[in-house]
DNA sequence: GTAGGGTTTCCAGCAACAGGAGAGTCAACG
DNA sequence: CGTTGACTCTCCTGTTGCTGGAAACCCTAC
């Protein structure tokens, strides 16, 4: 099938599949004598795998690790499972972090009378230093 | 004051702090016959609201439109609070997200036998098809 | 045979800097 | 006064993961 056909099927757009190719991520099963793409049901998998990968917020360093593992029958699901508890530890942190984002600004937010006078906590609070000094 | 001292006082680092100037967003007081930017204790307060800004995750965009307010002593809080309002949607939403994957993420891994034995649903949930077809 | 879609390559650009080259500048030391 | 070393300047490249566009080719249908 060519590069819309495999684009449609992996929901991924046409120039990310391109791309995929370029990178050498996920190549095409073969070419056309006019150098279109060719892919096939197996490289449409591998599209689709690094699609969810990718919405996992997998690097596209670790969606390589992973589709060499993927394509590996006999790799133990320890090397999986180390990926993906990183990238779980990864979210974790990223979640704290936003949390006590949130939670300072909402209380900027909470304490700024938001009328048209020009007192406002927000920018009283974002100017005076706080962290790391 | 040098930029190395502006950087020192503001905790951004030099490169940045050039970055900024060069973009526009903060802009030092004046420059020596050498070339040198200086920078007085207005541009570095500046600074430090920026770095500030950008810590809450606000863009270079919205940066300048805080800073703009910031300078406007005769804005109304509403102003601020509708910039500042907007970022904190953007948070929760991708809080939101972070939750989500978080929570399917840990279901594959903890399904996972993290063994040496080839099964490992991680891969097998990763390669399903899920979202958004 | 020609109109319209597809497809190819390559080049530019996005955000927000970081790293480094090569050249100029400044203060201190001897 | 010369030199050393730190600092600064501009300019260019690279990062991540694509996205958009241009110019050229290809393929099918009418």
């Amino acid at each position: 099938m060519n590069i819309s056909a495999a684009s449609t099927m992996s929901g991924l757009p046409v120039k990310t599949v391109r791309y995929y190719a370029d990178i050498g991520l996920v190549v095409p099963a073969s070419r056309t004598e006019a150098g279109y793409r060719v892919y096939d049901d197996e490289a449409v998998r591998r599209l689709v795998f690094v699609r969810r990968a990718r919405e996992f917020g997998f690097s596209i360093g670790e969606c390589r690790e992973l589709l060499d593992l993927y394509a590996d029958r006999r790799r133990s699901s320890a090397d999986v499972k180390r990926i993906a508890t990183r990238r779980l530890r990864q979210i974790a942190s990223k979640q704290r972090e936003l949390q006590s984002l949130h939670d300072e600004l909402a209380h900027l937010v909470e304490a700024c009378s938001g009328d048209d006078r020009p007192d406002c906590p927000i920018i009283d609070g974002l100017g005076r230093r706080h962290s790391g000094d």
